[in-house]
RNA sequence: GGGGGUGUAGCUCAGUUGGGAGAGCGCGGGCUUUGCAAGCCUGAGGUCAGGGGUUCGAACCCCCUCACCUCCA
């Protein structure tokens, strides 16, 4: 029994523990009980690719629950970073608005693999409340699932009184990973807040899981006890394990009796700063309070999800981060008028607050503040367009009328103005729409606008099942192309073709071929499959592809040439060496490439996909810009520094986290085993790798990067090229500048110059004909006078004139010089060029009522065979008849004069 | 991976069924003047992202490519 021996009658607290202290107080609790303490793990979850961001102190330790993975301890206690962001735990839009949402928070627990179970568990938990913690036994309630009588005893054993232990369903109290695996029942403890624990009418069981927030869930004990089958059966586990969590920020607002967890000391501080900032109180229920809550909460996700190296970006859990730093920066602008960027010193500060546990943040400091800062510019510039796009979109209804939602919708989809803005724009023009139905209408109008775009494209290849089968009754195919590119006497121990297994494949058939071993290697870690031939004394297959369906089983795609293959057949398997050579050219030079980018770029660089084929190699990594062409030299000239110094290359088999120890790249987000294949080129890159590799780095040959492209916000993509590839393109570079040098007469290192003089030179060129040419047009009036060419047609004054020298654009200006000589009248100009003529007509302004130049265009070109068209005062045409201009030309005095006299007659 | 959008002077952006490439700021020169982003006059500065097509004619319409923004998986 866990006695109480701090009195419930002196609710005052000797003296206050701070967060850190009740985190420290925690871990050391446990540790003295045998538990090692684990650091968190990254938010980035290792080993998780389903997984967006840590979300639970047991996401680290999963695979030893399942027993895939093995730990020297059977007990562990951690405090663990999570984020929980959208998605079934927590809404967005719930932060900062309740006393308890957050996107950030610490998880605290400990853990049992198969050592202890429920008794333990429960002791250990009231002890730390009671007797470490301090909190009054009669504020505390118990929960069980329905039929758990066994924990229901054990907390009254070890000090609950039995109505304070209560009962509930599955819902509340059954936890499972997943459809499949672990589970079982578990048991709360929570905590009443509110006044006189005493009064029976206030601190009631019916508030347990129940409305209002007077009780709050403050630690959860699972006891993993079964492992659910496909069927939903569910089987004891053998060695029963626990999993717990108390959320600190909660416990923190307990023990230092505030109702909300922004005022305790892991939240209030920043709250206060952005209080500072905007220059106003923080006032709990106000507009502006929420806010303050807001950009505290989301800072502490934003300065952890960087520090982890997680950058906003525009997909996945970048996307997700984009999302909780532009809420900040919004609800700052907006409700706090904090119009330049200030986000990055919040997030500052909780560097300041939190880098004695989490020093990765002191780490990290100057790339928070820099990518936040960037982020707040970025965004400060989408917000303005928005604000444009949506004045001129209310520009074109009714001032106070509603615009239609799913333009309003097209806005937010399509330029990323912020919902909350719009609303608000709407309401200072007179439209108040409720806030609940202005975001139903909205969401509406915006899933029709994402419905009608998107197609189903959800065509992921389910795994066939006959691999499934194939690797349950296989196991793993032996890979030894780690030693040579051929193997004789290895044996066929599957045939399939199209979805089936068959017994044999024939000439002239494709299909696939399973072997026992195989020196072929399946595209996996971006290397592409190798190819080669399979052959036996009677016939022979080629290799078309390599791949892995199952992790593990290796299958040949092949199309046999000679003969037939049958299941048990030995065979002779070669890879296509030339090819696999330049695979591993490409595929070490990768590796040289990922060092070089850290150095140069910085130790943000993290690969995000990377393809290693025989001609090329491709490398996405996380850079926030695009790259110069002097960090593109340096890395070029540090890879190929590594590569003349020709070193061996080493690969090690290890354990998984030995491997980590000794600072090998992981990849984040990928699975690894317990034993690991570890690349190094001494003194450069340490990788987790399991591709193939050269013996040496010379052998990789020159290195050239010869593409740098976005592929997304905050991810670069380069390709570079190896070995015989780089020499062919050397080759044909020299040959460029040579035949470009040899063109243009001058030496090669003169090119650049050459060319600019060059551009210079034809500039001027061209402006001087230009300006001669008008000249000369327009001189030749002067010379022998308009008066000669001036017509008289209808009371109207024309000149028809033809000026082939000039272009379109000389024409119009001619007919300016012309028409102001003229004063009032017609100009007609024609030119012929290139095959085709055209024709330009100008009237004066005093005439635009009595004859428009576009009616007499349309008079004129139909004689070209074409068309036109215009203004009043100014209209072009044309046809391809070039032959026929002079007769078009002539023919608008006519035309002229009839449009003169209709227009007097009517006048 | 998919949808939507943008790209015009150094910067911020206009540009009307397709018909003369513009404004403000900045920059050069001149004038005026001691007053708060000084005023007036004047000038330079453009591959309308790149390529192809339609057309008598394309910044504008169609297709491809690139860069950037944005929403979603």
């Amino acid at each position: 029994m866990v006695s109480n021996e701090g009195k419930s009658s002196s609710f005052a607290r000797i003296e206050m523990m701070t967060g850190h202290e009740i985190r420290e107080t925690f871990l050391r609790f446990f540790e003295e009980r045998g538990h090692v303490r684990v650091p968190s793990s990254p938010l980035l979850p290792a080993n998780d690719p389903t997984l967006l961001f840590a979300n639970a102190g047991m996401n680290q330790f999963k695979d030893v629950f399942t027993g895939v993975e093995r730990r020297p301890y059977k007990r562990a206690t951690s405090a663990q970073k999570c984020i929980r962001a959208g998605g079934k735990h927590n809404d967005l839009d719930d932060v900062g608005k309740t006393a308890r949402h957050h996107t950030f928070f610490e998880m605290l627990g400990n853990f049992s693999f198969g050592d202890y179970f429920k008794r333990e568990a429960i002791e250990y938990a009231l002890d730390l409340l009671l007797n470490v913690y301090k909190l009054p036994l009669e504020r505390l309630w118990f929960t069980v699932y329905e039929t758990d009588d066994e924990a229901a005893e054990l907390w009254v054993k070890a000090g609950a009184s039995p109505e304070r232990v209560l009962r509930f369903g599955a819902k509340e109290n059954f936890w499972q990973m997943g459809d499949t695996g672990p589970c079982g029942p578990c048991s709360e403890i929570h905590y009443y807040q509110g006044p006189d624990p005493h009064d029976p009418t206030k601190n009631r069981a019916e508030l347990v899981n129940g409305p209002g927030d007077e009780t709050i869930e403050i630690w959860n004990l699972v006891f993993m006890q079964y492992d659910r089958s496909a069927d939903g059966t569910l089987t004891p586990l053998p060695a029963p394990s626990v999993d717990t969590g108390a959320g600190l920020e909660r416990l923190a607002a307990v023990l230092q009796g505030v109702r909300s967890n922004f005022d305790t000391d892991l939240l209030r501080p920043l709250v206060d700063f952005a209080a500072e900032l905007a220059g106003r109180p923080y006032v709990a229920d106000s507009h502006e309070g929420f806010a303050m809550r807001v950009i505290a909460d989301h800072a502490r996700a934003t300065a952890f999800s960087i520090a982890d190296g997680i950058y906003p970006g525009n997909e996945g859990r970048n996307y997700v981060l984009r999302k909780i730093m532009r809420r900040a920066i919004y609800h700052g602008r907006h409700a706090l008028g904090l119009d330049r960027p200030f986000f990055h010193r919040v997030t500052d500060k909780v560097v300041e607050m939190m880098r004695g546990p989490y020093p990765e943040l002191e780490a990290a400091r100057a790339l928070i503040e820099r990518i936040v800062k960037s982020e707040e510019e970025r965004f400060g510039a989408t917000l303005s367009t928005g604000l444009q796009k949506l004045e001129a979109l209310l520009a074109t209804v009714p001032y106070g009328e509603m615009p239609d939602y799913k333009e309003l919708a097209r806005l937010y989809d399509t330029f990323g103005t912020p919902r909350d803005l719009i609303r608000v724009s709407l309401e200072e023009r007179g439209i108040s729409i409720p806030e609940d139905e202005f975001n139903l209408r909205f969401e509406e109008a915006l899933g029709e606008l994402q419905r009608a775009s998107a197609r189903s494209v959800d065509a992921r290849a389910k795994t066939k099942e006959v691999y499934a089968r194939l690797a349950e009754r296989l196991g793993r195919t032996e890979f030894t192309g780690y030693e040579g590119t051929r193997l004789a006497g290895a044996r066929i121990v599957a045939l399939i073709r199209g979805d089936e297994e068959v017994a044999a494949l024939h000439a002239g058939e494709e299909g696939e071929l399973v072997l026992d071993r195989t020196p072929f290697y399946a595209e996996a870690g971006g290397q592409v499959g190798d190819t080669g031939v399979i052959v036996t004394s009677r016939s022979d297959a080629r290799v078309l592809d390599t791949q892995a369906p199952v992790s593990g089983l290796i299958v040949h795609r092949v199309r046999v040439e000679r003969g037939e293959f049958k299941a048990g057949d030995e065979v002779t398997a070669q890879v296509d060496e030339e090819r696999r050579n330049a695979i591993r050219r490409n595929h070490t030079a990768t590796h040289l490439l990922h060092a070089a980018l850290r150095e140069v770029l910085g130790a943000h660089v993290k690969q995000a996909g990377s393809l290693v084929a025989p001609n090329r190699l491709r490398f996405d990594f996380t850079h926030f810009q695009p790259l110069t062409a002097e960090e593109i030299a340096e890395i070029e000239r540090l890879v190929n520094d590594q590569i003349l110094r020709n070193v061996a290359v080493q690969t090690e088999i290890m354990p998984l986290a030995e491997a980590l120890r000794s600072g090998a790249m992981a990849l984040f987000g990928e699975k690894y085993g317990e034993r690991v294949r570890v690349l190094t080129v001494p003194g450069f890159s340490k990788e987790l790798c399991g591709g193939t590799h050269v013996r040496a780095t010379g052998d990789i040959g020159p290195f050239k990067i010869v593409r740098d492209e976005a592929v997304a916000s905050g991810t670069r993509r380069v390709e570079a090229i190896t070995g015989t590839e780089a020499i062919a393109r050397f080759q044909e570079d020299e040959e460029l500048v040579n035949a470009l040098a040899s063109e243009l007469r001058t030496a090669r290192e003169r090119l650049p110059e050459t060319v600019e003089k060059l551009q210079e030179e034809l500039r001027r060129a061209r402006r001087e004909v230009e300006e001669l040419r008008l000249k000369l047009a327009a001189g030749g009036a002067t010379v022998t006078s308009t008066d000669g060419e001036v017509r008289d047609c209808g009371g109207v004054r024309v000149l028809v004139r033809e000026v082939s020298d000039l272009d379109a654009s000389g024409l119009r200006q001619l007919s300016d010089t012309l028409l102001a000589r003229l004063k009032s009248g017609v100009v007609v100009l024609g030119r012929r060029a290139e095959g085709k003529a055209s024709l330009l007509v100008r009237v004066s302004a005093d005439l635009r009522s009595t004859i428009q130049a576009g009616q007499v265009i349309r008079e004129l070109a139909p004689i070209l065979g074409g068309r036109g068209g215009g203004r009043p005062d100014l209209a072009e045409g044309g046809g391809p008849q070039a032959e026929k201009l002079q007769e078009a030309l002539s023919a608008s005095y006519a035309v002229i004069e009839r449009l003169a006299k209709t227009a007097s007659a009517q006048g």
